[in-house]
DNA sequence: ACCTGAACACCGTTCAAGT
DNA sequence: ACCTGAACACCGTTCAAGT
């Protein structure tokens, strides 16, 4: 019950002062074996073997040690090389999927990307890459802000909801109370629903019950890659370079 | 300090038994007036002036709140009809337009229409116009799931990221820290960021410190209205249809 | 500098009891 | 059926005190 340290990370935890590294790299860890709402001060302070009160000397208060787990999270996407690289489509199917490794890795942590505007920070690397590639397809001024803004909204708007959370699995009731409403569906009301069960059931936004997480939604990304790269172009007036 | 009802909302709450479609909407109106983080059941039931108990009678607990708080903002959105509506490009403008509005109407809502997948109940009828519209177009089967996830998944993702949760008030440390940062951006690290910062300076995601509630996004939307319109048109080869 | 230990104001939720 | 009232186990955070 006391809690002093050095029971409380196995090996690696070397004794010394404790830093501000260990503790959010103890916090995301938590945030991926167990989840986002598993992450209490209190909690990773017993994981950590010290007394609550000791990480706010480290990592400020919560909502600035959640920002520190969302950038180290963050950290590990690797950027494909810009200068030199491939063309600028298939350079942004490659930070697409670089976007989505790095998501599926640390699936607790989407939810909180995105819906905080604060966790941003320090991804100049990202931008500058981004805006780099499609100011060399073509676009400049104000219509490179709205390229830019196309490219990162929809590529991880469409990956967080991918990787939305799942009800609490306590909520068994609505997880079958769900498939229920989607079996009984009326095909009169909603035909083409009714109609395309078999490929939406569980497959589909608003129409699953189980998260990307568990779930990928691989082929959907790969078509929505496609859909963004040719809208691009089409914008710049490349539509014969990417290809159907 | 006793909180027996009649003092609650003052004329709007008559006399008779709490309603569900009370609670809800109470809930509703704290979210968007005060955001999501105010919204707790004790202080939901001071101001209906009952017991914080009594909430759990009608609407079951906070998760089950929150689904059906947010189901109560999503009926808020309009669809454009589809039965002789406009052609499959137009209609999916102003369904974007709509959804648009609605979340503009109650910002608070979206990042938890952002993060959790149960919220998604009751949507079938945007389900079904979207997947009818997307028929309509050309698409069938699996390519019908991919078009369908394409449009939900980048337009609802776009609009959450626009509508992100600022950083509480009480952090202007971290806004001007962000500002400063992106003051000092090294033109030799960051060259394209670091030219085009009068256009993306907070009007760019990753680089601004005021959510779009503040400051919409506006011409950005359209833009990417734009892309995923013409990303779709080329998918099924409809490139002529739909313009620049 | 770094951490303990107590304390404060708040949570969500359960449950027995009232009417 | 509908709500009260007390109680429980948890939070985040502050602050004085130790070393």
């Amino acid at each position: 019950m006391t809690s002093p340290r050095g029971n409380g990370r196995g090996a690696s935890s070397q004794r010394g002062p404790l830093t501000r590294r260990e503790v959010v790299t103890a916090a995301l860890a938590l945030v991926d074996a167990d989840g986002v709402d598993a992450l209490t001060m209190r909690r990773l302070a017993e994981r950590i073997g010290v007394y609550p009160t000791a990480l706010y000397w480290h990592a400020g208060n919560k909502a600035s040690l959640l920002a520190a787990v969302c950038e180290l999270a963050h950290s590990d996407m690797e950027l494909p090389p810009v200068v030199g690289g491939p063309p600028w489509h298939e350079w942004l199917r490659s930070m697409g999927h670089a976007a989505r490794a790095m998501l599926h890795k640390h699936p607790n942590i989407a939810p909180v990307l995105a819906s905080q505007l604060q966790v941003t920070t320090s991804s100049f690397p990202l931008s500058e890459s981004v805006l780099a590639v499609l100011h060399g397809a073509g676009f400049e001024g104000e219509r490179l802000t709205g390229a830019y803004n196309t490219v990162i909204g929809f590529l991880f708007g469409w990956l967080f909801g991918e990787l939305a959370s799942e009800p609490p699995e306590a909520d068994e009731d609505w997880t079958s109370g769900f498939q229920r409403k989607l079996r009984d569906i009326d095909s009169d009301a909603a035909p083409t629903l009714a109609a395309n069960l078999p490929v939406l059931a569980n497959q589909a936004f608003m129409l699953r019950w189980e998260s990307g997480r568990r779930r990928p939604m691989d082929r959907s990304f790969e078509m929505a890659l496609d859909v963004l790269v040719a809208g691009l172009a089409a914008q710049v007036g490349h539509e014969q370079a990417v290809g159907g």
